[in-house]
DNA sequence: TTGCTTGTTGGACGATCGTACAACAAGGCG
DNA sequence: CGCCTTGTTGTACGATCGTCCAACAAGCAA
Protein backbone atom coordinates (compact mmCIF):
# COMPACT_ATOMS: atom_id res chain seq x y z
CA UNK A 1 0.00 0.00 0.00
CA UNK A 2 1.61 3.49 -1.10
CA UNK A 3 0.34 6.95 -0.09
CA UNK A 4 -1.18 8.81 -3.60
CA UNK A 5 1.36 11.16 -4.73
CA UNK A 6 -0.50 13.71 -6.12
CA UNK A 7 -4.21 14.62 -5.83
CA UNK A 8 -6.00 15.31 -8.57
CA UNK A 9 -8.63 18.01 -7.39
CA UNK A 10 -11.02 19.82 -9.48
CA UNK A 11 -9.61 23.10 -11.89
CA UNK A 12 -11.49 25.74 -9.67
CA UNK A 13 -10.44 24.84 -6.53
CA UNK A 14 -6.52 24.24 -7.80
CA UNK A 15 -7.28 27.92 -8.77
CA UNK A 16 -8.05 28.95 -5.88
CA UNK A 17 -5.30 27.25 -3.92
CA UNK A 18 -2.54 28.80 -6.43
CA UNK A 19 -4.21 32.06 -5.91
CA UNK A 20 -3.61 31.76 -2.19
CA UNK A 21 -0.61 30.27 -2.33
CA UNK A 22 0.53 33.46 -4.09
CA UNK A 23 -0.99 35.82 -1.81
CA UNK A 24 1.13 34.12 1.01
CA UNK A 25 4.46 34.42 -1.22
CA UNK A 26 3.95 37.60 -1.44
CA UNK A 27 2.48 38.51 1.97
CA UNK A 28 6.02 37.06 3.24
CA UNK A 29 8.67 37.71 0.65
CA UNK A 30 6.82 40.90 -1.24
CA UNK A 31 6.43 42.17 -4.71
CA UNK A 32 10.14 40.73 -5.59
CA UNK A 33 9.98 37.52 -4.02
CA UNK A 34 7.44 36.19 -5.76
CA UNK A 35 8.33 33.41 -8.65
CA UNK A 36 6.52 30.46 -10.14
CA UNK A 37 8.65 28.15 -8.16
CA UNK A 38 8.06 29.82 -5.19
CA UNK A 39 4.63 29.70 -5.43
CA UNK A 40 4.36 25.97 -6.64
CA UNK A 41 6.78 25.16 -3.10
CA UNK A 42 3.92 27.35 -1.19
CA UNK A 43 1.43 25.47 -2.65
CA UNK A 44 3.07 22.31 -2.67
CA UNK A 45 2.62 21.39 -6.20
CA UNK A 46 4.93 21.25 -8.92
CA UNK A 47 6.49 24.07 -10.70
CA UNK A 48 4.45 23.04 -13.94
CA UNK A 49 1.22 23.26 -12.53
CA UNK A 50 1.39 27.17 -11.74
CA UNK A 51 2.73 27.44 -15.90
CA UNK A 52 -0.84 25.47 -16.27
CA UNK A 53 -3.36 27.06 -14.91
CA UNK A 54 -1.97 30.53 -15.28
CA UNK A 55 -0.32 32.27 -18.97
CA UNK A 56 1.90 34.23 -16.39
CA UNK A 57 3.07 35.27 -12.97
CA UNK A 58 1.18 38.95 -13.92
CA UNK A 59 -2.14 36.97 -14.69
CA UNK A 60 -1.65 35.04 -11.20
CA UNK A 61 -1.04 38.00 -9.55
CA UNK A 62 -3.44 39.91 -10.88
CA UNK A 63 -6.08 37.08 -10.10
CA UNK A 64 -5.12 37.25 -6.69
CA UNK A 65 -5.58 41.07 -6.34
CA UNK A 66 -9.08 40.24 -7.12
CA UNK A 67 -9.87 37.53 -4.82
CA UNK A 68 -8.14 39.33 -2.03
CA UNK A 69 -9.98 42.78 -2.68
CA UNK A 70 -13.12 40.47 -3.18
CA UNK A 71 -12.44 39.08 0.52
CA UNK A 72 -12.01 42.45 1.61
CA UNK A 73 -15.15 43.89 0.36
CA UNK A 74 -16.80 40.90 1.60
CA UNK A 75 -14.95 41.39 4.93
CA UNK A 76 -16.54 45.14 4.69
CA UNK A 77 -20.40 44.42 4.02
CA UNK A 78 -20.58 41.89 6.91
CA UNK A 79 -19.29 44.71 8.88
CA UNK A 80 -22.00 47.29 7.44
CA UNK A 81 -24.79 44.78 8.38
CA UNK A 82 -23.75 43.64 11.67
CA UNK A 83 -23.86 47.54 12.28
CA UNK A 84 -28.00 47.42 11.98
CA UNK A 85 -29.92 49.96 9.95
CA UNK A 86 -29.07 53.52 11.12
CA UNK A 87 -27.09 54.95 8.03
CA UNK A 88 -24.16 56.67 9.40
CA UNK A 89 -23.50 53.83 12.05
CA UNK A 90 -22.89 51.72 8.92
CA UNK A 91 -20.60 54.38 7.56
CA UNK A 92 -18.49 54.15 10.39
CA UNK A 93 -18.62 50.64 10.70
CA UNK A 94 -17.20 50.51 7.25
CA UNK A 95 -14.32 53.27 8.11
CA UNK A 96 -13.38 51.26 11.34
CA UNK A 97 -13.59 48.27 9.52
CA UNK A 98 -11.06 49.28 7.02
CA UNK A 99 -8.55 50.18 9.76
CA UNK A 100 -9.01 46.87 11.42
CA UNK A 101 -5.77 44.09 11.81
CA UNK A 102 -7.10 42.11 9.30
CA UNK A 103 -6.94 44.58 6.45
CA UNK A 104 -5.03 46.96 7.64
CA UNK A 105 -2.17 45.26 6.97
CA UNK A 106 1.47 45.22 5.51
CA UNK A 107 1.43 41.79 4.55
CA UNK A 108 -2.24 42.04 2.79
CA UNK A 109 -0.10 45.75 1.42
CA UNK A 110 2.05 43.63 -0.50
CA UNK A 111 -0.24 42.02 -2.84
CA UNK A 112 -1.56 45.62 -3.85
CA UNK A 113 1.80 46.85 -4.77
CA UNK A 114 2.00 43.59 -6.38
CA UNK A 115 -0.95 45.21 -8.34
CA UNK A 116 -0.28 48.08 -8.78
CA UNK A 117 3.23 47.60 -9.93
CA UNK A 118 1.65 46.43 -13.18
CA UNK A 119 -1.32 48.60 -13.70
CA UNK A 120 0.68 51.27 -16.04
CA UNK A 121 2.60 49.01 -17.99
CA UNK A 122 -0.43 46.02 -18.85
CA UNK A 123 -3.58 47.77 -20.52
CA UNK A 124 -5.76 44.83 -19.63
CA UNK A 125 -4.80 45.28 -15.71
CA UNK A 126 -5.10 49.11 -15.54
CA UNK A 127 -8.65 48.06 -17.04
CA UNK A 128 -9.25 45.84 -13.98
CA UNK A 129 -7.84 48.75 -11.54
CA UNK A 130 -10.44 50.90 -13.24
CA UNK A 131 -13.16 48.51 -12.70
CA UNK A 132 -12.48 47.31 -9.23
CA UNK A 133 -11.76 50.76 -8.32
CA UNK A 134 -15.33 51.90 -9.59
CA UNK A 135 -16.73 49.31 -7.95
CA UNK A 136 -15.28 50.19 -4.35
CA UNK A 137 -16.19 53.92 -5.51
CA UNK A 138 -20.11 52.58 -5.92
CA UNK A 139 -20.38 51.00 -2.80
CA UNK A 140 -18.87 54.34 -1.11
CA UNK A 141 -21.82 55.66 -2.98
CA UNK A 142 -24.28 54.04 -1.97
CA UNK A 143 -23.61 54.52 1.77
CA UNK A 144 -23.57 58.26 1.50
CA UNK A 145 -26.77 58.18 -0.07
CA UNK A 146 -28.61 56.28 2.36
CA UNK A 147 -26.89 59.27 4.69
CA UNK A 148 -28.84 61.99 2.80
CA UNK A 149 -26.45 63.39 0.66
CA UNK A 150 -27.87 64.08 -2.95
CA UNK A 151 -26.83 61.89 -5.51
CA UNK A 152 -25.23 65.13 -7.57
CA UNK A 153 -22.56 65.00 -5.01
CA UNK A 154 -21.98 61.16 -4.42
CA UNK A 155 -19.29 60.90 -6.88
CA UNK A 156 -17.47 63.59 -5.84
CA UNK A 157 -17.53 62.69 -2.10
CA UNK A 158 -16.66 59.07 -2.60
CA UNK A 159 -13.93 60.17 -4.72
CA UNK A 160 -12.38 62.18 -1.42
CA UNK A 161 -13.35 59.78 1.21
CA UNK A 162 -11.68 56.75 -0.98
CA UNK A 163 -8.70 58.30 -1.06
CA UNK A 164 -8.63 59.65 2.63
CA UNK A 165 -9.15 56.00 3.53
CA UNK A 166 -6.56 54.58 0.81
CA UNK A 167 -4.21 56.92 1.97
CA UNK A 168 -5.04 56.41 5.67
CA UNK A 169 -4.10 52.89 5.00
CA UNK A 170 -1.21 53.13 2.66
CA UNK A 171 0.77 54.55 5.81
CA UNK A 172 -0.75 52.62 8.56
CA UNK A 173 0.67 49.65 6.95
CA UNK A 174 3.81 51.69 5.82
CA UNK A 175 4.84 53.43 8.76
CA UNK A 176 2.43 51.49 11.59
CA UNK A 177 4.66 52.96 14.39
CA UNK A 178 3.40 57.22 13.13
CA UNK A 179 -0.35 57.07 14.11
CA UNK A 180 -2.81 54.34 15.20
CA UNK A 181 -5.56 53.15 13.76
CA UNK A 182 -7.88 54.21 16.22
CA UNK A 183 -6.87 57.37 15.56
CA UNK A 184 -6.95 56.91 11.08
CA UNK A 185 -10.59 55.76 12.25
CA UNK A 186 -10.96 59.28 13.81
CA UNK A 187 -9.95 61.67 11.38
CA UNK A 188 -12.14 59.63 8.61
CA UNK A 189 -14.76 59.90 10.94
CA UNK A 190 -14.36 63.42 11.38
CA UNK A 191 -14.04 64.09 7.55
CA UNK A 192 -17.49 62.32 7.20
CA UNK A 193 -18.92 64.75 9.99
CA UNK A 194 -18.04 67.60 7.58
CA UNK A 195 -19.33 66.18 4.47
CA UNK A 196 -22.96 65.17 5.58
CA UNK A 197 -23.46 67.54 8.18
CA UNK A 198 -23.19 70.46 5.99
CA UNK A 199 -25.23 70.95 2.65
CA UNK A 200 -22.75 71.06 -0.12
CA UNK B 1 43.93 59.51 -33.31
CA UNK B 2 41.28 57.62 -31.30
CA UNK B 3 38.14 58.49 -29.06
CA UNK B 4 38.57 57.54 -25.34
CA UNK B 5 36.71 54.64 -24.84
CA UNK B 6 34.82 56.14 -21.51
CA UNK B 7 35.15 59.09 -19.61
CA UNK B 8 35.85 59.36 -15.96
CA UNK B 9 33.61 61.84 -13.59
CA UNK B 10 33.96 62.00 -9.68
CA UNK B 11 31.95 59.80 -7.45
CA UNK B 12 29.19 61.87 -6.53
CA UNK B 13 28.35 62.76 -10.35
CA UNK B 14 28.52 59.12 -11.35
CA UNK B 15 26.37 58.09 -8.33
CA UNK B 16 23.87 60.80 -9.89
CA UNK B 17 23.91 59.57 -13.19
CA UNK B 18 23.17 56.17 -12.41
CA UNK B 19 20.03 57.33 -9.61
CA UNK B 20 18.46 59.55 -13.16
CA UNK B 21 19.39 56.09 -15.16
CA UNK B 22 16.96 54.03 -12.73
CA UNK B 23 14.62 56.80 -12.45
CA UNK B 24 14.45 56.39 -16.10
CA UNK B 25 14.39 52.52 -16.10
CA UNK B 26 11.71 52.66 -13.71
CA UNK B 27 9.38 55.10 -15.43
CA UNK B 28 9.58 52.64 -18.37
CA UNK B 29 9.64 49.60 -17.46
CA UNK B 30 7.84 49.25 -14.17
CA UNK B 31 9.73 47.99 -10.59
CA UNK B 32 10.04 44.34 -12.50
CA UNK B 33 11.62 45.66 -15.77
CA UNK B 34 15.01 47.08 -13.15
CA UNK B 35 17.99 45.34 -13.03
CA UNK B 36 21.21 45.47 -12.97
CA UNK B 37 22.00 45.43 -16.54
CA UNK B 38 18.92 47.67 -17.81
CA UNK B 39 20.69 50.46 -15.37
CA UNK B 40 23.94 49.73 -17.09
CA UNK B 41 22.52 50.17 -20.57
CA UNK B 42 20.56 53.06 -19.57
CA UNK B 43 23.43 54.92 -18.21
CA UNK B 44 25.97 54.02 -20.89
CA UNK B 45 28.10 52.23 -18.78
CA UNK B 46 29.23 48.58 -17.79
CA UNK B 47 27.04 46.50 -15.72
CA UNK B 48 30.07 46.20 -13.27
CA UNK B 49 29.91 49.67 -12.78
CA UNK B 50 26.37 49.62 -10.77
CA UNK B 51 28.15 47.01 -8.79
CA UNK B 52 30.50 49.13 -7.85
CA UNK B 53 29.02 51.89 -6.60
CA UNK B 54 25.69 50.39 -4.90
CA UNK B 55 25.77 47.20 -3.04
CA UNK B 56 22.29 46.41 -4.66
CA UNK B 57 19.36 47.14 -6.48
CA UNK B 58 17.95 47.84 -3.54
CA UNK B 59 19.97 50.30 -2.22
CA UNK B 60 19.89 51.83 -5.36
CA UNK B 61 16.20 52.09 -5.55
CA UNK B 62 16.00 53.29 -2.39
CA UNK B 63 18.17 56.33 -3.44
CA UNK B 64 16.54 56.62 -6.57
CA UNK B 65 13.59 57.00 -4.16
CA UNK B 66 15.52 59.49 -2.00
CA UNK B 67 16.28 61.79 -5.07
CA UNK B 68 13.03 61.79 -6.48
CA UNK B 69 11.50 62.74 -3.39
CA UNK B 70 13.68 65.66 -2.99
CA UNK B 71 13.38 66.78 -6.61
CA UNK B 72 9.60 66.91 -5.51
CA UNK B 73 9.57 68.79 -2.67
CA UNK B 74 11.32 71.32 -4.05
CA UNK B 75 9.06 71.75 -7.00
CA UNK B 76 6.23 72.11 -4.56
CA UNK B 77 8.39 74.19 -2.18
CA UNK B 78 9.10 76.45 -5.53
CA UNK B 79 5.58 76.38 -6.10
CA UNK B 80 4.50 77.81 -2.41
CA UNK B 81 7.25 80.57 -2.90
CA UNK B 82 5.54 81.46 -5.59
CA UNK B 83 2.10 81.89 -4.36
CA UNK B 84 3.62 84.97 -2.26
CA UNK B 85 2.89 85.39 1.13
CA UNK B 86 -0.90 85.01 2.30
CA UNK B 87 -0.93 81.59 4.06
CA UNK B 88 -3.83 79.95 2.49
CA UNK B 89 -2.87 81.14 -1.40
CA UNK B 90 0.47 79.18 -0.39
CA UNK B 91 -1.11 76.21 0.98
CA UNK B 92 -3.71 76.10 -2.56
CA UNK B 93 -0.34 76.09 -4.42
CA UNK B 94 1.03 73.26 -2.60
CA UNK B 95 -2.40 71.60 -3.54
CA UNK B 96 -2.56 72.12 -7.17
CA UNK B 97 1.25 71.66 -7.45
CA UNK B 98 1.10 68.12 -6.55
CA UNK B 99 -1.55 67.33 -9.10
CA UNK B 100 0.07 68.84 -11.58
CA UNK B 101 0.98 66.70 -14.84
CA UNK B 102 4.85 66.77 -13.26
CA UNK B 103 4.25 65.43 -10.28
CA UNK B 104 1.29 63.28 -10.45
CA UNK B 105 2.67 61.05 -13.27
CA UNK B 106 2.35 57.49 -13.93
CA UNK B 107 6.09 57.12 -14.96
CA UNK B 108 7.07 59.07 -11.46
CA UNK B 109 4.87 56.30 -9.70
CA UNK B 110 6.73 53.86 -10.66
CA UNK B 111 9.81 54.82 -8.58
CA UNK B 112 7.13 54.90 -5.04
CA UNK B 113 5.60 51.43 -6.11
CA UNK B 114 9.38 49.97 -6.28
CA UNK B 115 10.36 51.96 -2.93
CA UNK B 116 6.93 50.87 -1.16
CA UNK B 117 7.92 47.14 -2.30
CA UNK B 118 10.69 47.15 -0.17
CA UNK B 119 9.38 48.79 3.17
CA UNK B 120 7.77 45.64 4.22
CA UNK B 121 10.89 43.46 4.47
CA UNK B 122 13.59 45.60 4.77
CA UNK B 123 13.88 47.57 8.13
CA UNK B 124 16.71 50.36 6.59
CA UNK B 125 14.18 51.18 4.32
CA UNK B 126 11.42 51.24 6.26
CA UNK B 127 12.98 53.73 8.65
CA UNK B 128 14.04 55.56 5.52
CA UNK B 129 10.00 55.87 4.86
CA UNK B 130 9.74 57.03 8.57
CA UNK B 131 12.10 59.83 7.79
CA UNK B 132 10.89 61.01 4.43
CA UNK B 133 7.33 60.78 5.44
CA UNK B 134 8.11 62.59 8.85
CA UNK B 135 9.74 65.49 6.45
CA UNK B 136 7.09 65.97 4.12
CA UNK B 137 4.20 65.92 7.41
CA UNK B 138 6.43 68.49 8.61
CA UNK B 139 6.27 70.84 6.10
CA UNK B 140 2.55 70.54 5.50
CA UNK B 141 2.36 70.84 9.21
CA UNK B 142 4.56 74.39 8.83
CA UNK B 143 1.66 75.27 6.14
CA UNK B 144 -1.22 74.47 7.99
CA UNK B 145 0.04 76.59 11.05
CA UNK B 146 0.66 79.70 8.94
CA UNK B 147 -2.56 79.49 7.81
CA UNK B 148 -3.39 80.11 11.77
CA UNK B 149 -3.87 76.61 13.19
CA UNK B 150 -3.61 75.36 16.92
CA UNK B 151 -0.46 73.58 17.33
CA UNK B 152 -2.60 70.99 19.07
CA UNK B 153 -4.21 70.58 15.89
CA UNK B 154 -1.27 70.10 13.35
CA UNK B 155 -0.35 67.16 13.69
CA UNK B 156 -3.66 65.32 13.29
CA UNK B 157 -4.46 68.04 10.53
CA UNK B 158 -1.44 67.16 8.47
CA UNK B 159 -1.50 63.40 8.85
CA UNK B 160 -5.34 63.62 7.24
CA UNK B 161 -4.09 66.24 4.50
CA UNK B 162 -1.22 64.45 3.51
CA UNK B 163 -3.45 61.37 3.10
CA UNK B 164 -6.04 62.70 1.27
CA UNK B 165 -3.21 63.83 -1.09
CA UNK B 166 -1.83 60.86 -1.01
CA UNK B 167 -4.78 58.71 -1.94
CA UNK B 168 -5.71 61.39 -4.91
CA UNK B 169 -2.58 61.30 -6.41
CA UNK B 170 -2.22 57.77 -6.47
CA UNK B 171 -5.46 56.77 -7.98
CA UNK B 172 -5.15 59.96 -10.42
CA UNK B 173 -1.81 58.14 -11.43
CA UNK B 174 -3.08 54.78 -11.65
CA UNK B 175 -6.60 55.73 -13.30
CA UNK B 176 -6.25 58.97 -14.97
CA UNK B 177 -9.10 59.07 -16.60
CA UNK B 178 -12.01 58.62 -13.76
CA UNK B 179 -11.39 62.29 -12.49
CA UNK B 180 -9.47 65.08 -13.13
CA UNK B 181 -6.28 66.82 -11.84
CA UNK B 182 -8.75 70.01 -11.14
CA UNK B 183 -11.38 68.06 -9.35
CA UNK B 184 -8.85 66.45 -6.93
CA UNK B 185 -7.15 70.32 -6.30
CA UNK B 186 -10.93 71.39 -5.61
CA UNK B 187 -11.24 68.29 -3.61
CA UNK B 188 -8.48 69.08 -1.40
CA UNK B 189 -8.90 72.55 -1.24
CA UNK B 190 -12.66 72.17 -0.34
CA UNK B 191 -11.34 69.91 2.36
CA UNK B 192 -8.82 72.48 3.63
CA UNK B 193 -11.70 74.78 4.00
CA UNK B 194 -13.31 72.80 6.54
CA UNK B 195 -10.12 72.34 8.68
CA UNK B 196 -9.22 75.96 8.89
CA UNK B 197 -12.06 77.53 8.88
CA UNK B 198 -14.09 75.67 11.71
CA UNK B 199 -12.07 75.67 14.96
CA UNK B 200 -12.03 72.10 15.31
C1' DT C 1 -11.39 -5.54 -12.63
C1' DT C 2 -9.79 -2.89 -17.02
C1' DG C 3 -9.43 1.12 -19.76
C1' DC C 4 -9.64 6.04 -20.48
C1' DT C 5 -9.42 10.74 -19.40
C1' DT C 6 -6.74 14.32 -17.83
C1' DG C 7 -4.75 16.58 -13.83
C1' DT C 8 -0.05 16.43 -12.48
C1' DT C 9 4.78 15.57 -12.38
C1' DG C 10 9.62 16.66 -12.98
C1' DG C 11 13.38 17.58 -15.56
C1' DA C 12 15.49 19.94 -19.65
C1' DC C 13 16.13 24.14 -21.92
C1' DG C 14 17.76 28.89 -22.96
C1' DA C 15 17.61 33.41 -21.05
C1' DT C 16 18.66 36.48 -17.54
C1' DC C 17 19.80 37.54 -13.10
C1' DG C 18 23.57 39.63 -9.43
C1' DT C 19 28.29 39.20 -8.32
C1' DA C 20 33.21 39.13 -8.54
C1' DC C 21 37.64 40.07 -10.33
C1' DA C 22 41.68 40.61 -13.27
C1' DA C 23 42.93 43.64 -16.91
C1' DC C 24 42.68 48.06 -19.00
C1' DA C 25 43.12 52.99 -19.65
C1' DA C 26 41.94 57.94 -18.53
C1' DG C 27 43.76 61.78 -16.34
C1' DG C 28 46.63 64.07 -12.99
C1' DC C 29 51.31 64.50 -11.13
C1' DG C 30 56.25 64.81 -10.99
C1' DC D 1 57.47 62.65 -21.17
C1' DG D 2 56.54 58.49 -18.27
C1' DC D 3 54.57 56.83 -13.99
C1' DC D 4 50.65 56.03 -10.71
C1' DT D 5 46.29 56.12 -9.08
C1' DT D 6 41.89 54.44 -9.64
C1' DG D 7 37.60 54.79 -12.19
C1' DT D 8 35.98 51.64 -15.57
C1' DT D 9 35.58 47.69 -18.50
C1' DG D 10 34.26 43.12 -19.88
C1' DT D 11 33.77 38.60 -19.02
C1' DA D 12 33.07 34.42 -16.49
C1' DC D 13 30.55 32.19 -12.97
C1' DG D 14 26.75 29.94 -10.48
C1' DA D 15 22.04 30.64 -9.33
C1' DT D 16 17.51 31.33 -10.60
C1' DC D 17 14.19 32.65 -13.65
C1' DG D 18 9.79 31.23 -16.92
C1' DT D 19 8.52 27.93 -20.24
C1' DC D 20 7.80 23.67 -22.28
C1' DC D 21 6.45 18.80 -22.91
C1' DA D 22 6.69 13.81 -22.73
C1' DA D 23 5.63 10.56 -19.23
C1' DC D 24 3.09 9.29 -15.28
C1' DA D 25 -0.82 8.10 -12.38
C1' DA D 26 -5.20 9.28 -9.88
C1' DG D 27 -9.86 8.55 -10.19
C1' DC D 28 -13.97 7.70 -12.66
C1' DA D 29 -16.69 4.87 -15.99
C1' DA D 30 -17.88 0.57 -17.81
Amino acid sequence: MKAPAFRRIEPDARRLALIEACARVLARAGSAGVSVRAIAVEAGVSPGLVSHYFPGIEALVAATYAHVEGAVAETLDRAVEAAGPDPRARLDAFVTTTFAPTIADPQLLATWIAFWSLVTARPAIAAQHDEQYAGSRARLESLLGDCGMPPGEQRRAAIAVSALLDGLWLELCLSPGCFSAEEAGDIARRFLDTLISTGR
